[in-house]
DNA sequence: AGCACGATGCTCT
DNA sequence: GAGCATCGTGCTT
């Protein structure tokens, strides 16, 4: 079997559902680098993926799944390469990436992009403030409930990904994922959190 | 530069 | 009704 790493796509190709469709830690390291490109009112704005977290099954005490398959849960039940977009703290929108077979719940939680096109009107869209944070970039590239559940392998969505920049092994730090307070052990100190390092 | 806190509304029990 | 995969402000060092 081929096991497909970001560098064996050409830059600018967009990745296909096998990309998603495998276990998820291996897609939230190959997602460094990565270019999450969104199409909005007909401009291209993009960044560069530079942190993201998995989120493993029912049995991770950390993901939404492990309360079992409800109505917001439902996309992480479904298709890989899709979009899980959830609200949280009463006004903020996460991107998450579906991962794994069909059947099985997992994402990947985009945490932070660099600005790489549409810089200006992404920082217009935050007055001004960055964009580094998974609610800053939904907001900087203009996501909410109306991406939940749309194909990412498909340009047709106006949001998807694209082949970027290789990340080697020496570039990235992983640790504990963040934000999970009242999550237990062992799962709240799980290194599922992958970034990439700033130098 | 770091910490504390309040904002604000959806989701599930 | 409680809890939340966060952010921005304002205050302290």
């Amino acid at each position: 079997m081929h096991k497909m790493s970001s560098g064996d796509l050409a830059a600018g190709t967009i990745l296909p559902a096998s990309f998603f469709n495998r276990p998820t830690l291996e897609v939230s390291r190959n997602l460094l680098g990565i270019h999450l490109v969104r199409l909005l009112d007909g401009e291209r704005l993009s960044g560069r993926i530079v942190e993201c977290e998995a989120y493993i099954g029912e049995e991770d005490l950390g993901c939404h799944a492990s309360h079992g398959k409800t109505a917001r849960t439902a996309v992480m039940y479904g298709a890989s390469g899709c979009a899980y977009v959830y609200f949280t703290y009463g006004m903020h929108w996460m991107l998450n990436v579906v991962t794994e077979r069909a059947g099985f719940p997992a994402a990947v939680l985009l945490r932070a992009i660099l600005p790489v096109e549409g810089v200006e009107t992404m920082s217009a869209r935050r007055k001004g403030r960055d964009i580094l944070g998974p609610a800053k970039l939904t907001q900087a590239m203009g996501i909410d409930a109306r991406q939940n559940g749309i194909d990412l392998c498909n340009r047709a969505s106006g949001l998807w990904l694209e082949a970027g920049e290789h990340v080697p092994d020496e570039d990235i730090i992983q640790g504990p994922r963040v934000g999970l307070f009242t999550v237990p052990e062992p799962w709240k100190s799980m290194p599922w959190r992958f970034q990439v390092k700033i130098r």
